[in-house]
DNA sequence: CATTCGTGAAGACGAAT
DNA sequence: ATTCGATTTCACGAATG
C-alpha cells in the first residue's frame, strides 16, 4: 500500500476537489449565540461573528473559495522570483503550519545536545517532505479548481477537463511549476486539452476567461508543449465554422459555403502559418457573400475576434482557391 | 452614409545564426 | 541572444455602393 501512495493521494485530491468544487458558497447566515440566544452579526469584512447583546465573538470559519488570492499583476513577471510556485507567500498553510528551522537551538535560545541535533535534524527531515507534499497537494487543488472554472465557462466536455488536469499533474510530476503561475499552467493546460480532444478554443476565448494575460498564457501553452511534448496538431479551421455561425446566426446556406470553402482549400498550403480562426472567419465572410446573405467584415470580425484585415486577407485567398478547383473539376469532365 | 479596400508602422512569433 | 521573414493588428484615408 505505500508504495502507490502518491497515485492514491492524487485520485483521492481530485474527488475531493470536484465535490468543493460544486458546493455553491455557505447558505446559513441565521444563527444565534450559544451563551445568549440572541441574534449573531456578521462582519465580512473583518470575518468576523459577534454576537448583539453579549459581545462574544464566535468566529466561524469564513472559507476564503475562489483563487482571488493571486494579487500580482502580469507586469510584476519579471521581478518575480524564480525560486517556487508563487504560491507560497499568500497561500500555503495560510500561516497555520509550524515548521522546524534550521537553528539547533531550543525554545530558550540554548544550544541543542548533540543527540537532540540528530534527532531534530530527522524531524526537520519529515516536516519538509510534509511540508512539500501538501504545498503540492494545495498546488493542484487550486489548479483543478481554475480548470474547472475555466472549462465551464467555454462549455468544455469533462473528458477535456479530464484530459487538462492530467497534463497539469505530468508538469507538476516534472517539476516545471516553479517560475510560472498556477493559472498560466492551468489555463495552457486546458487549451492545449481542448485542442488535443478536438474540440479546441480559440486563443482569445481562452484568454476571455483566464485570469492571466495573452502573452503569459501563449508563453505557457509553448513551455508545456515544448516539454512535455505534447501531441498537438495544428487546429483545423473547420472546427470554429460551427460555433462561429451560431454565433452569427448565420444561415445554412452559408455555413455551407464556407465549409466548402475550406474544404478547397485544403492541403494547398493556404492553411499554413496562417491562424485557423481567422480563416474560418474569412470563410464565412466569403459564404456569406456567395450564400447572399452578405454579412460585413465587421460584423465577423466581431464575433470571431479577428481583425477585419486579415478576413480581407485570407478571404481572396480562399475564393481564388475555390474558383481554382472548379475549372479544374470543370475542365476534368 | 456604411462598407469595403489598400497601406504602412508596429508587435509577436518561429526559425536560423 | 540577436536577426530575419511572415503574419496579424491598428489607424488612416480612399473608393465603392
Amino acid at each position: 500500500m505505500s508504495s502507490v501512495d502518491t497515485k492514491t493521494g492524487s485520485d483521492a485530491v481530485e474527488t475531493e476537489i470536484q465535490v468543493e468544487s460544486r458546493t455553491e458558497t455557505g447558505g446559513e447566515r441565521e444563527s444565534v449565540c450559544p451563551e445568549c440566544g440572541a441574534r449573531l452579526t456578521t462582519d465580512a469584512g473583518r470575518a468576523e461573528t459577534t454576537c448583539t447583546e453579549c459581545g462574544l465573538v464566535v468566529t466561524e470559519r469564513h472559507v476564503d473559495r475562489g483563487p482571488e488570492w493571486r494579487s500580482f499583476d502580469t507586469g510584476e513577471r519579471n521581478t518575480r522570483s524564480r525560486v517556487g510556485a508563487p504560491t507560497t507567500k499568500l497561500l500555503h498553510d495560510k500561516g497555520l503550519s509550524s515548521h522546524i528551522g534550521w537553528e539547533n537551538r531550543d525554545g530558550k535560545g540554548s544550544t541543542l545536545s548533540p543527540s537532540q541535533r540528530r534527532r531534530m535534524g530527522r524531524l526537520r527531515t519529515w516536516d519538509e517532505r510534509f511540508r512539500a507534499k501538501s504545498h503540492d497537494d494545495r498546488n493542484l487543488k487550486q489548479a483543478l479548481g481554475e480548470i474547472q472554472r475555466m472549462g465551464s465557462a467555454l462549455g468544455l466536455p469533462d473528458e477535456v477537463r479530464e484530459t487538462a488536469s492530467v497534463i497539469y499533474r505530468r508538469a507538476q510530476a516534472e517539476d516545471l511549476l516553479p517560475g510560472r503561475t498556477i493559472e498560466a499552467i492551468s489555463t495552457a493546460a486546458l487549451y492545449a486539452a481542448a485542442r488535443q480532444m478536438d474540440n479546441p478554443r480559440s486563443i482569445d476565448e481562452v484568454a476571455a476567461v483566464s485570469r492571466i494575460g495573452e502573452q503569459e498564457f501563449k508563453r505557457a501553452y509553448r513551455y508545456l508543449v515544448r516539454e512535455l511534448e505534447l501531441p498537438v496538431k495544428p487546429a483545423n479551421p473547420q472546427q470554429f465554422i460551427g460555433r462561429l455561425a451560431s454565433a452569427l446566426d448565420a444561415e445554412p446556406a452559408t455555413e455551407r459555403q464556407a465549409r466548402a470553402l475550406l474544404t478547397a482549400a485544403e492541403g494547398t498550403g493556404i492553411f499554413t502559418g496562417k491562424s485557423p480562426v481567422g480563416l474560418a472567419a474569412a470563410a464565412l465572410y466569403a459564404g456569406s457573400q456567395l450564400s447572399g446573405e452578405r454579412l460585413t467584415q465587421d460584423q465577423v470580425s466581431e464575433v470571431a475576434e479577428v481583425s477585419n484585415v486579415t478576413i480581407r486577407n485570407r478571404y481572396k485567398e480562399l475564393l481564388e482557391q475555390y474558383e481554382k478547383n472548379r475549372v479544374d473539376a470543370a475542365g476534368r469532365v
